[in-house]
DNA sequence: TCTGGGGTCCTAGGACCC
DNA sequence: TCTGGGGTCCTAGGACCC
């Protein structure tokens, strides 16, 4: 039995999500903004052969951008994570075992098609995705995942492939990996292609040929998990059901410096509310918090500040009525007035699952009233939006919120957006 | 003036225990 | 206070991903 996975990645998502409702804009140069309209973080084709970088500031490039009559978008989560929803829905066609890896990829599993045509069932894929959802998709094909990552940069980039490439030949496989860059390998970042160039180590192929115990001594055992991938011994399984998490961090820059400790205990008032809520959301609980609070990295000397506090709770809760407060006394413990802020958050450590949780001794059992309120919360929430429900430290001044001025309506998901568009 | 947000995993080193 | 191997737990830091 032998192992085959497809990475199905959607080309230039958040630019063509933008696009799909908006056709004047085919053909022309969008970029996509980071939160709070910083840098940018998607282009279209038209947008890259203008030679704007991934992640370049936005302040940096404002000229440019305009003098091209680049169209430009701040994000849309809520547009593209419904987009998102709609072509894996397509995927599921293609697959029983698909893994959603993030919001514009994911990995379907063909290892039992023994009696399928791999290059016509991949390229089934690549025309099916546009017509069912307005995406378009590049396919990668190979035995493993290290392996179909690869496969699809090259199906990207290659005019033969003209998005599809199933990289099974052994001679292919080889030629493809004397073509990838040590770099753009998945797995293998900045610094550990920085330190291999050193060694001579240059493209995937020439990591292929490491021993083992040079990779691992420099590159740890996931390191060592990526060579093996790229050598075609699958070492990364297919998960379909995303493991619960570990931590769940909510936070946001500030759409202007702050400087006053309530507008900052706003922001973080409205951050402990979303991060308990996505912790229910999991059905878990958590025992520990950590807040943090920092000026910009940019400021000068002097004027960066940086700190953060960790808080235990009396047991693991999941309760905004419990975590907020303690975030909130975390924040004033360690807020300095003089400085100007640039962003709070917090993160919530140590949890366990809803079902499982030990009850304090000393503690008055409040756990019973906080979860038959927190479900009524979230049932609000979910069905008129995060805001229809508020508490008063959270404010309505809305000073820190951040600064999207080039946001898109969401066709797909509020209705009153799609009739304001027509 | 202006530079995202949210995750994961591994390792090293210190504290502490028997 | 030292002798000594071995284990666990925790944290900080560094790497990676999208």
């Amino acid at each position: 039995m032998t192992s085959l996975f497809a990475l199905v990645d959607c080309n230039n998502f958040y630019a063509s999500c933008e696009r799909l409702f908006n056709p004047d804009l085919i053909g022309k140069p969008i970029v996509v903004l980071s939160n709070n309209d910083g840098c940018v973080i998607a282009r279209s084709n038209e947008a890259k052969a203008l030679g704007i970088k991934m992640g370049a500031p936005l302040f940096e490039i404002k000229d440019l951008l305009a003098r091209d009559g680049v169209h430009v978008f701040s994000s849309n989560y809520e547009l593209y994570g419904d987009m998102s929803r709609r072509v894996v829905l397509t995927l599921s066609e293609y697959s029983p075992n698909v893994e959603v890896y993030s919001i514009d990829e994911s990995f379907l599993d063909l290892g039992n098609f023994l009696h399928v045509d791999i290059q016509a069932h991949a390229r089934a894929i690549w025309e099916r995705v546009p017509i069912a959802t307005g995406i378009p998709v590049a396919v990668g094909v190979a035995a493993t995942k290290t392996l179909a990552k690869l496969a699809n940069r090259l199906a990207k980039k290659s005019r033969k492939a003209n998005g599809v490439l199933v990289l099974t030949d052994p001679v292919h496989v080889e030629a493809a990996l004397k073509a990838t860059e040590i770099g753009d390998v998945w797995g293998v970042g900045r610094q550990y292609a920085r330190k291999l160039a050193l060694y001579g180590v240059r493209t995937a192929y020439d990591l292929t040929r490491q021993t083992d115990s040079f990779v691992k001594r420099h590159m740890t055992i996931v390191g060592l998990r990526t060579v093996k991938e790229l050598r075609g011994e699958p070492c990364i399984d297919l998960e379909m059901v995303p493991p619960s998490k570990q931590n769940i961090c909510t936070s946001r820059s500030f759409g202007q410096p702050l400087i006053d400790l309530s507008d900052i205990e706003e922001a973080l008032a409205t951050h402990a509310v979303r991060c308990a809520t996505k912790l229910r959301k999991q059905g878990s609980c958590a025992s520990a918090l950590t807040v943090f609070l920092e000026t910009s990295r940019f400021a000068a000397p002097g004027q960066v500040y940086f700190s953060s506090r960790t808080v235990q709770l009396e047991s693991p809760s999941a309760s905004e009525l419990v975590i907020m407060p303690q975030a909130l006394g975390a924040l004033r413990a360690i807020f300095r007035s003089g400085f100007r802020y640039k962003r709070t958050g917090i993160i919530v450590t140590g949890i366990c699952p809803a079902g499982q949780v030990q009850q304090s001794l000393f503690e008055p059992d409040n756990r019973k009233r906080d979860s038959g309120l927190m479900d009524s919360l979230d049932t609000l929430r979910k069905r008129f939006g995060h805001s229809v429900v508020k508490y008063g430290v959270q404010g309505t001044a809305g000073k820190w919120e951040m600064q999207s001025g080039k946001l898109s309506p969401c066709y797909t998901t509020r209705l009153d957006d799609l009739i304001k568009a027509r």
